[in-house]
DNA sequence: ATAATACCTAGTAAGCCTGTAGGATTTACG
DNA sequence: CGTAAATCCTACAGGCTTACTAGGTATTAT
């Protein structure tokens, strides 16, 4: 039971695309570059968000990706439900047929309370909201970076590449 | 994301534990027939329970198995963990020092919203809480049949078998 | 023409899910 | 004591999903 990095990475690809929704098209190998998801994995999952309409390609040099709509109007669930092939928490849920027992079950009722809760929260997030809360992040960061030096790590920022030979994530 | 048949059989399994709390033991191959599980798959699933510390087993002739306490005290949650190894939706949320984005990753806030609206429904929905709606469930599928005047003593587990030797069910 | 870019098809190693198989061990009961 | 009923243990296996990688084709701006 878990959010797979398929939905993960195709969250972080989104938002970098909102973040750049006013500057027209972005690279996917940028994307990939901001956000250290391997190319070629980041291409299929963009092809899942393109085919779900979520973002707009176009091919050929000075190509790359936008979004479709605004960032105020794709919600994560929206994102997520593309490349997860729907967040059934249960699969019963959805078939009830293929239960026998589903006149008289009583979980069922709690795995769909569960998967409204989470469709819900998903839907109520969009991807501006991620921005905003983003740009928070960042800069109670960044204050206690300064307030504290020595410590500083060099952690790569959102969306600055800063330590330009890592290895991507695995997260 | 979803709960895993271990995870749904576990509960139905302690279920028909909680429906026969007051009965003493009841053999695994009760349970598996009540439920219409595989023995040897429900053997599996008994042993992480018994590991959980939410059943107690007795071994030999007239064994079984207990739940550990009375059904109101078992929540789903109790019950979903030990089978699903931990419940968390996003990984990131658990091992924060795995992300080296920690610090600074919006998303990580959305994962565990719904990491936590998740377990507070199953934490708040204890097995005796499923055994009120099952029977509510029961009486109304039975009126609904329009059938079998009286019997209502005989009460071989919370499920009926209606159709005879099938095939379990695999949902 | 060239280089950058999206797009397409395959494959793959690893891990998990959902069991099955076959027994070893413990216990009640006659 | 012998036996049947039960838990408990180990191993395996087919199928599916995940998380990629490899290599190439089609399209487009310069």
């Amino acid at each position: 039971m878990r959010i797979s990095t398929k939905g993960r990475y195709g969250t972080r690809a989104m938002l970098t695309l909102a973040a750049h929704y006013d500057d027209g098209l972005v690279a996917a190998s940028k994307i990939a570059e901001d956000q250290k998801i391997s190319l070629k994995y980041l291409e299929s999952l963009l092809s899942s968000l393109k085919s779900a309409r979520l973002v707009i390609s176009k091919r050929g040099m000075q190509g790359g990706y936008i979004l479709a709509r605004s960032p105020a109007e794709i919600s994560l669930y929206d994102v997520l439900v593309p490349l997860e092939e729907a967040l059934d928490i249960v699969h019963c849920t959805e078939e009830a047929d293929s239960c026998r027992r589903s006149g008289i079950c009583c979980t069922q009722e709690v795995w769909r309370e569960i998967k409204d809760a989470v469709a819900g929260i998903l839907s109520k997030t969009s991807l501006s909201d991620l921005l905003g809360r983003q740009s928070v992040l960042e800069q109670i960061d960044k204050t206690s970076r300064n307030t504290e030096p020595g410590s500083v790590e060099n952690r790569p920022g959102f969306s600055r590449d800063r330590d330009g030979g890592t290895q991507q994530e695995n997260v």
